[in-house]
DNA sequence: GAATCTAAGTGGTCTGACCACGTATGTATA
DNA sequence: TATACATACGTGGTCAGACCACTTAGATTC
């Protein structure tokens, strides 16, 4: 039962293999879509098994990190498509108050989508929002899509994506709103008037809730 | 072994031991602290090759899910702390682009979890938050992993804690605002006063950038 | 009863083998 | 020459077995 001090573990072959990948990846200066060296030439260049190498980038591909492709070799990744959210959301995302703090959390992205889009967007861009809003049929899920989309933070498009991946399990609120509430939204982006925006969006959202 | 023609992509064998694992941890209702089947185990239980357990397992290690002490077995880790985050930092976060939007999501979270606060907070818990930060030296990231743990939505606290440890690998942020200014933000919380709210702290961030 | 030794269990690593798949090479054909 | 096909090679995907180092618990010994 003596908790005695642990002098120094030995640090584990693969961890230290994607340390070297990162070194490698930095030195060479490789970027997405970039291939990097064989399984069995690392294995050979770093004096460690290949199942070593192995063990490293099959942990940095689940984080999303690299790619690999039977046949073809492995590859560096768009490193802005990180899985972590999504990984750890589908560990552990069982509880039951979360299904209420989702919701909510999902109206507070969108919220901030719509600021930065006020705040920072192109005019061209809102105006092809709105353009897009005016001549489809849209549900609120696609309306917002879009402006994550548009926003010009794409962590908070990711993390919006996230958050209504889990948010929108198929049933609850795949209702269509009337189309000219989110013409004002709109509207109301386009002149950036962020006052007038929270105004209409925190409507919509009374209305849902007593809807609901 | 059932040879089974899979027309479709062919599912990686590591990538099902993770979906399995989740089960597994689900059903038996494993905690953090628990012990999971040995690899040996796993291997003969899921009809897969060791090596493919333990690249799973290790894909987990490295994402801080789980732990393994040699010689005894593999652990289920407090989720909740998951720091693997700052892997990626080291790894890929060079580009601009990323540094810029983690930064302003990190504000945009926080300025969330105050308006959460501020508005569904039980006023002893804002009481308590006052007299925290009255009484003792924290930095600008203790402040804020204090309010989002006392924010009422638990999504929202995880997101700004993964958001966080993103955006604080590098000793950038350590700094120490005047005192003063936290106080005074704890106020506005108080007083459920969101107009001031956003006043007191688009004034830090301004500040915060210039300084910067 | 306490200290010690021993065996079993576990993760850590390596090697070699086979498969499935993509690509480049080369050969045969039109 | 140009196209089509066939083959060989390289790559990732997976498995099996073998050690090693370490922890734990049971058996043994004092």
């Amino acid at each position: 039962m003596d908790r005695l001090k642990k002098p120094a573990s030995p640090p584990k072959v693969y961890i230290e293999i994607v340390g070297k990948l990162r070194e490698m990846i930095e030195e060479d200066g490789l970027e997405p879509g970039d291939k990097i060296p064989s399984e069995r030439e690392l294995s050979e260049r770093l004096n460690v098994g290949r199942s070593s190498v192995r063990e490293a980038l099959r942990a940095l591909e689940l984080l999303g990190l690299i790619e690999t492709r039977r046949g073809e070799g492995t590859f560096i990744r768009d490193f802005q498509e990180h899985r972590l959210v999504e990984l750890l959301g589908t560990f552990f995302l069982q509880d039951e108050k979360v299904i209420k703090d989702l919701a909510e959390t999902k109206t507070i992205i969108e919220l901030d989508c719509l600021r930065l889009i006020a705040s920072s967007a192109a005019d061209q861009e809102i105006k092809d929002f709105k353009e897009w809003a005016g001549s489809t049929q849209f549900t609120d899920e696609m309306f917002f899509e879009h402006a994550a989309r548009i926003n010009p933070n794409r962590l908070m498009e990711r993390i919006w994506r996230v958050v209504n991946s889990y948010a929108g399990c198929p049933a609850d609120g795949r209702f269509i709103r009337e189309k000219a509430e989110y013409l004002e939204l709109i509207d109301s982006l386009f002149s950036r008037d962020m006052e007038k925006t929270l105004v209409v969006y925190s409507q919509k959202v009374r209305k849902l809730s007593n809807g609901e």
